[in-house]
DNA sequence: ACCCCTTACTACAACGTTGTCGTGTTGAAA
DNA sequence: TTTCAACACGACAACGTTGTAGTAAGGGGT
């Protein structure tokens, strides 16, 4: 039950001072070699080693790294953490890890308790309830106390800092495009309600495809979900009421829930529709058929993150310029993973 | 770019000193009234929190959670990590969360970084390397240190602390019971290999039950995988050469694994093989058949180990009586939830 | 006029570090 | 012998906070 062991307790041990005992750890030259060997063995004997905490307070910085995220329970923010787990770990940063669930209040709650010393920058993604407000006072307000602020996947325009994203819309042509290469011309799209940032872009997406081959927009194959659990039934009237031959669900989830009811209406998939899914998650994987899906490579999107908040926490330390603040927004590649849920 | 204010500042400001400042703000009635109110509003003006860093050095606790888990991609650990957050943040505590990725090395690494002043005890599940090593002398260390440690699902006797288990051999063998339950004789197993405590326990309860009604264990009916990667030859093989009747896997990944193996070979499930999986995912869940799980509550099991070590470490606040070191185990009651891979 | 008690503050130490500056001793050069 | 640098170490401040232990000023009682 011995107590981490400190300067001052091998000081007093070795009768020499703090100081003393602190420069012969650091392999200061102003220390005699004998001193300093003798103390370097004491401290390895008790297995000194110096508290965090008091560095911190020192050095003015945490070597940790905020997250803040709307749930973990969530393929992938957990492969977004895990990015930037990684990286953080390898620049010998920590990740001190919140979840807003989706609620504004909590964000707030977190990022205030944290922007209180406890870490040296933010890599977030704002919750749904924050969106939707559109309340981002808590943010800036942390940016004008100088630290970093890094947004990633849901992001807004209104507050100005390195974001990291893949192009929504872009993707979401892409895999539309895909459809309409293969002949389909009823191409449904299962999206979310708009204030939802990266569902709006998606839906652009789809819209701009569509337009771009000149077919019509036709709202009665569109089904906006605003939450998960009544979404069955709209799903199921979308393929009772006006089957399309091809569905585009921008989350796995909405592609999976696609799949299940049309099995079980007796709609074969591939054969009588084809789905693309969004974000190449566990569910795409694994689920039967397996889905076709614009993979989102989490892991890439944390380790880009963690990057850009590091770099600028290094840069912040040498050059104490106020540079003008030339904010980076760093797009990801997305590409079409294919698998069962399409024809090839 | 103004940093957070500090007692310090406003004590200069209003030329008041520094005891004043801290003690107005914590109502102390030693301030007059005045003095008090005008401080309370400069610090509110100026948004003042005070440093958490300083008060972790002084209070020497941090009130954060180290957590350290093998994978986060990994939708059980992440409901664990989502129960641990929630009971946490109830609580005054932060979390944060280190890695291991299934590595020993990493795992000593973060324990001894964590172990120094930045948390005030560990939740932790041990890595495979490390189960496999037996070496628990990282964990042994801190908790000679004084701090609490709470040890969850992969666990070791070799330790001595307080942790949160299902019981695995109990939940396998109400598996296994289930399928006799039905009828079926010819039951599969596809477990890891032994070192993984709790595939060992699954194991276990997988012969208990079949032994308790008198049917031989035969071997060819168990496959022990070792990696992932090439499980799907070991499973094939199983259902080729000595198809069970019904198959009961350890985790959701053999028991997907192998209903996909099975339907491409023209098995139907349920009605030629039933499957059970561990382990109530994401996957089964939504794979097609729906598969019928022993449910492992992640949640509650990361609330009760939060609940645990925060109990430790406000007991260890109060009372500094060296008590008899009553380590507790709480086991977290499974139940199976029967889908679509198993008959009613 | 003296004492004492309350009021309303301030000074200081402590938490564990690090780095700057100061200081005593030694040895060698002048 | 004096002077001064080199050496080896110690004292101290600072990071931001809290709590204990002072300490002035003022007022009431004798």
């Amino acid at each position: 039950m011995k107590r981490q062991v400190t300067l001052k307790q091998i000081a007093k041990e070795l009768d020499v001072s703090i100081s003393t005992v602190s420069k012969s750890l650091r392999n200061s030259p102003e220390i005699g070699e004998d001193t300093r060997l003798k103390v370097q063995a004491f401290a390895k004997l008790y297995n000194y080693k110096p508290n965090n905490i008091a560095l911190s307070l020192k050095n003015k910085k945490t070597k940790t790294i905020g997250i803040i995220i709307p749930e973990i329970v969530h393929h992938f923010f957990a492969t977004v953490i895990s990015g930037i787990e990684q990286v953080a770990n390898d620049n010998g940063y920590n990740v001190i890890v919140c979840l807003s669930n989706e609620s504004f209040d909590k964000e707030v709650i977190n990022m205030e308790m944290l922007a209180t010393g406890s870490t040296d920058g933010f890599i977030m993604a704002l919750s749904k309830e924050t969106q939707q407000k559109r309340d981002f006072h808590h943010i800036q307000e942390v940016i004008n106390q100088g630290m970093p602020v890094v947004m990633f996947d849901r992001v807004t325009n209104d507050v100005l800092c390195d974001k990291v994203i893949i192009d929504d819309q872009l993707a979401a042509y892409e895999a539309v495009d895909f459809f309409i290469s293969k002949g389909y011309k009823k191409v449904g799209l299962i999206t979310t309600v708009d204030y939802v940032s990266v569902g709006r872009l998606r839906t652009d997406g789809y819209i701009n495809a569509l337009s771009d081959h000149d077919i019509a927009i036709d709202e009665s194959l569109i089904v906006k979900i605003e939450d998960i659990e009544g979404c069955a039934s709209k799903i199921e009237a979308l393929l009772r009421d006006n089957r399309p031959d091809a569905i585009f669900a921008v989350n796995e989830l909405f592609a999976v829930t696609a799949i299940k009811l049309a099995t079980k209406m007796g709609i074969r998939i591939p054969e009588d529709l084809s789905v693309i899914g969004f974000t190449d998650g566990i569910i795409s994987q694994f689920s039967s058929p397996s889905i076709t899906t614009v993979s989102q490579n989490g892991e890439v999107m944390g380790g880009r993150a963690a990057k850009l908040l590091i770099d600028r926490l290094e840069a912040e330390e040498t050059e104490e310029t106020a540079e003008p603040e030339h904010y980076r927004t760093e797009l990801i590649e997305t590409h079409l993973v294919e698998r069962e849920s399409t024809e090839s």
